[in-house]
RNA sequence: GUGACUGUAGUUCAAUGGUUAGAACCCUGGGUUGUGGUCCCAGUAAUGGGGGUUCGAGUCCCCUCAGUCACUCCA
């Protein structure tokens, strides 16, 4: 069928195909979070609109154009979320969390929601997985949390990743980089895209993410953050890079690498595939730290690390497995009797299903049911037919090997099932 | 948001502007209402939508919608 009303444009229907996929993703995920002593918060869909305009930055290309933003009835601006580290960080401070002892560490996995332009790896509706552990600065937990991502990539079946890594510096050292980068730039500015131009007042920093390869031979000779470190982030940097050698985390220092939110501080990490299969997508998770964003919301300075995975692009680097089906096909002249002999094997523990007529009560043939089942790939076939009902018995069969079936009374089937599996 | 390309059965693909838009797979039924996988036969089912050009449009033109790719940016 071909019906007018589709599925919003960047969203998807997960099928069956598909689900069982998530599924086992999602089983995973929550245990190496758990693991790691993660756990796990739930929060909502929509938050007030100011909370992202606070967080993620005024000049964030999030913000500006791409949130899903309306009014409700009483007239207040609400916003479906388009990230989740700015409400694990409220919800943190409304359920005064920060009065535990640090680190309190968190996951979510959810949808997430932003107007932008749609392709391979890309969508208005997404899902991440994400973590956030607040109330500690120390390099160390940095690195467990991306030792964590790649563990949790690695068994979710990811081959090739890359981590890529960078400092941003603080409050301290990040001004004198800002200007020292805006030093360097400004002779230069004539010679810049207009993005860069805009960049260069509003947010330095982002110029150095610019994909114009002319800007990007602009800014060759250009110094990085990491060369503005003050004493303390340079000691957080060292500590870092050591602990992910200790951990055997490989990674790559990209002296480049920004982020689109404003509220990073010091570590911030990428981690990318080359594979096709993400379209002109690379990058499939990312985080970092964000010491000053608990504060810009009115709670205690509290120094925080976090990262999300984009969960639809990690489908994308793996293989499609089969699905699973029932054990037991219920074949029978009677549909009732399937159905109830079914039912009895359901609340026994073992999965069966049955051949439901499209109209009526009458069943199709036993050829046609069995082939059902065949398709289906059901381990075992329970015949009931006019003479097995007779006799209060059933015709149990392996669907593994042709013509085997044994004869089994109608009461023992659920013992002698689990006897033979 | 901008640009390029592409839209034909459920799916993958055919069809010089010219008969009734074909095939394979899927699905349904039958061969074979008491036994599945193979095989044989039959059936259901489509030009994304709307205008225009033409004697005639799946094919050419315009608009629109959708998809893909690229840019911007990001998970």
């Amino acid at each position: 069928m071909n019906i007018s009303i589709k599925p919003p444009r960047g969203t998807r229907d997960v099928l069956p195909a598909e689900s069982e996929q998530w599924q086992k993703l999602e089983e995973l995920a929550r245990k190496t979070l758990k693991s790691a002593g993660y756990k796990e918060i739930r929060l909502p869909i929509f938050e007030q609109t100011e909370l992202f305009c606070r967080t993620a930055g005024e000049g964030s290309d999030v913000v500006n154009k791409e949130m899903y933003t309306f009014a409700d009835k009483a007239d207040r601006s609400l916003t479906l979320r388009p990230e989740g580290t700015a409400q694990a960080a409220r919800a943190y401070l409304n359920s005064s969390m920060d009065r535990l002892r640090p680190p309190t560490k968190l996951f979510y996995m959810g949808q997430y929601f932003r107007n932008e332009a749609v392709q391979t790896g890309r969508y208005r509706q997404f899902n991440q997985l994400g973590l956030e552990a607040f109330g500690s600065a120390s390099p160390l937990l940095d690195a467990e949390t991306i030792a964590i991502a790649c563990d949790f990539l690695k068994k979710a079946g990811v081959a090739e990743f890359e981590v890529q890594i960078n400092s941003l510096g603080c409050s301290t050292c990040r001004p004198a980089y800002r200007e020292a980068l805006k030093e360097k730039l400004r002779d230069r500015l004539s010679t810049l895209c207009k993005d860069c131009c805009d960049r260069y007042e509003r947010n330095p920093l982002r110029m150095l993410d610019c994909k114009v390869e002319a800007d990007q031979e602009q800014f060759i000779d250009v110094p990085g953050p990491l060369d503005y470190l003050c004493a303390d982030c340079e000691s957080q940097w060292e500590a870092l890079t050591l602990a992910l050698g200790q951990l055997r985390v490989p990674f790559a220092v990209n002296r480049r690498l920004v982020r689109g939110l404003d509220y990073y501080t010091r570590t911030v990490f990428e981690i990318v595939s080359q594979d096709s299969r993400l379209g002109a997508q690379s990058t499939i998770a990312a985080g970092g730290r964000y010491d000053n964003l608990i504060e810009s919301l009115g709670g205690p300075p509290t120094p925080a690390v976090g990262w999300a995975v984009g969960l639809e692009r990690l489908l994308l680097l793996l293989e499609t497995p089969p699905t699973t089906n029932v054990d037991v096909f219920v074949v029978s002249t009677d549909v009732d009797v399937a159905l109830q002999v079914a039912t009895s094997l359901r609340q026994a523990g073992i999965s069966a299903d049955l051949d439901f007529p499209v109209t009526g009560t009458k069943s199709r043939s036993f050829t046609k049911q069995l082939q059902e089942a065949n398709k289906l790939g059901c381990r075992w076939a329970v015949i009931i037919g006019e003479n097995e009902l007779a006799k209060n018995e059933v015709a149990l069969k392996d669907m593994r090997i042709k013509g085997l079936q044994i004869s089994v009374p109608i009461a023992d089937l659920p013992k002698k099932l689990r006897e033979l599996t």
